[in-house]
Order: C-alpha cells, then sequence, then structure tokens
DNA sequence: AACATCCGCAACCGCTATGCG
DNA sequence: TCGCATAGCGGTTGCGGATGT
C-alpha cells in the first residue's frame, strides 16, 4: 500500500510511502531556515517529491524538535483515558493538545493498539459493561475503570506497558519499518539529533 | 529452523473546516 | 456570497518485527 518504495516512473512525479534520512534532513533543513508555510509550496520549494500533505503530517508527527516519542507514562496513559471518557473518539487532537509532545497520531495509535484491545478483551470476559462505561463515563473518574478493565490478569499500567523503543531525543530510534539492527541500511537509522545537528551545519 | 500469526506504528486517504480572492 | 485552495482531522491500511507453534 502507501507503504512501499515508489520506483515506477509515475513515481517522479510524488513519492509516496517511507521517508528517506535524505528526505527528513531536507525538510528539516528547509523549515528550520524558512519555516512552515503553505506546506505545498514548500515541498515544490524545498525540492521534495511529496505532497504538501505528507510533509506536513511528517513534520508534525515526526520532525518536530519537539516531539516526544515513545514511552507514554502511566499518567499519559490515564489522562488518555480520562480525555477519552469525556469526548470520545474524533477528538484525538484535542486529547493531543493535553499532551505536551505527543501527536494525535500517535495517541489515536496508541488508544487504538492498547487500550481498546483491553477493552475488548474486558467486554469478552464481563460483558459489555466495562466497556460501556469507560466510553460513556463523562465525570472523568475512569480511573478506576482502567483498573477494572486491567484486572483480568495483570495491573493495569503493567499490561499497558510503554512501547519498546527509545523516547528520547537522544537517543537513536529506529526510523519507521527500518531493518533489524543488524542489517541496517545506512538510510535507514538515524537519530532525530543526527538530523538537528546535520541540519545544524549544513542549513543553508 | 522454518513457518504462521499477531502486533505496533508510520503513512496515506477521504472528508470537513477555514481562509481568501 | 460563491468557489477554490489549503489545513487539519479521524479512520484505515499494510509493512515489518516480535512472538508463537
Amino acid at each position: 500500500m502507501d507503504k512501499k518504495p515508489c520506483n515506477s516512473s509515475q513515481d517522479a512525479e510524488v513519492r509516496k510511502g517511507p521517508w528517506t534520512m535524505e528526505e527528513d534532513m531536507i525538510l528539516v533543513n528547509y523549515i528550520a531556515n524558512h519555516g512552515e508555510g503553505v506546506w505545498n509550496t514548500l515541498a515544490k520549494s524545498a525540492g521534495l517529491k511529496r505532497t504538501g500533505k505528507s510533509c506536513r503530517l511528517r513534520w508534525l508527527n515526526y520532525l518536530r524538535p519537539d516531539v516526544r516519542r515513545g514511552n507514554i507514562t502511566p499518567e499519559e496513559e490515564l489522562l488518555i483515558v480520562e480525555l477519552h471518557a469525556k469526548w470520545g473518539n474524533s477528538r484525538w487532537s484535542k486529547i493531543a493538545k493535553h499532551l505536551p509532545g505527543r501527536t494525535d497520531n500517535e495517541i489515536k495509535n496508541y488508544w487504538r493498539t492498547r487500550i481498546q484491545k483491553h477493552i475488548k478483551q474486558a467486554e469478552n470476559l464481563y460483558g459489555q459493561s466495562s466497556s460501556s462505561v469507560v466510553m460513556n463515563d463523562q465525570t472523568g473518574s475512569s480511573i478506576s475503570q482502567v483498573s477494572a478493565i486491567g484486572r483480568m490478569d495483570v495491573d493495569p499500567l503493567e499490561t499497558y506497558s510503554a512501547p519498546s523503543f527509545q523516547t528520547n531525543m537522544d537517543q537513536a530510534i529506529p526510523a519507521p519499518h527500518l531493518p533489524a539492527p543488524e542489517s541496517i541500511n545506512d538510510n535507514y537509522y538515524w537519530s532525530m539529533e543526527d538530523i538537528w545537528s546535520m541540519q545544524l551545519f549544513g542549513g543553508d
């Protein structure tokens, strides 16, 4: 699908799929020097064969210097559950605003892959009640309900343990869908610090 | 060791909202 | 006021690693 590298002749027009380090650097460089602007124009001016939409998404979800990745803390998790109970789906960006450095995409993914899974498990074990309670609660008292959800076999905070990859900007993080470390390709293993330091030196 | 299945996440798609001429 | 362009959002997809058999 969208993640396949595009090699056909058409792909010379608009690239899709995973971003390369080179593209990241171009984007970071350009924004560092010119700031964010009209994304379509930015994409063209920077010489990226990407849509403005794609550039914007990459910047917001991955390249922004203030973006924090992975290792969602129990506090953040509880906040997500609370705010989701308040506002429900369709308010990911609103929820993200309460979690500095977190993106709506990350929170959405986290919810769908971790929390929702456990709600479903709870439904199977306890019937419909637990999920409906969490989803409908308007009082912000969902913390206790989280415990109820996670009760099936482990502590909820254990159950929702953070992703395995590192979050800090100063630590190497794998690029999306990168090969295993032992088969690392030069283009696919870099840290955000690398990109930012490179742009500092290489900025025009 | 090989294969199958599951899981997490980056990225795209489609739709709606907003701004501007 | 209307129409177009762009931004922004939520939902969905599918790759690739992890885990299980």
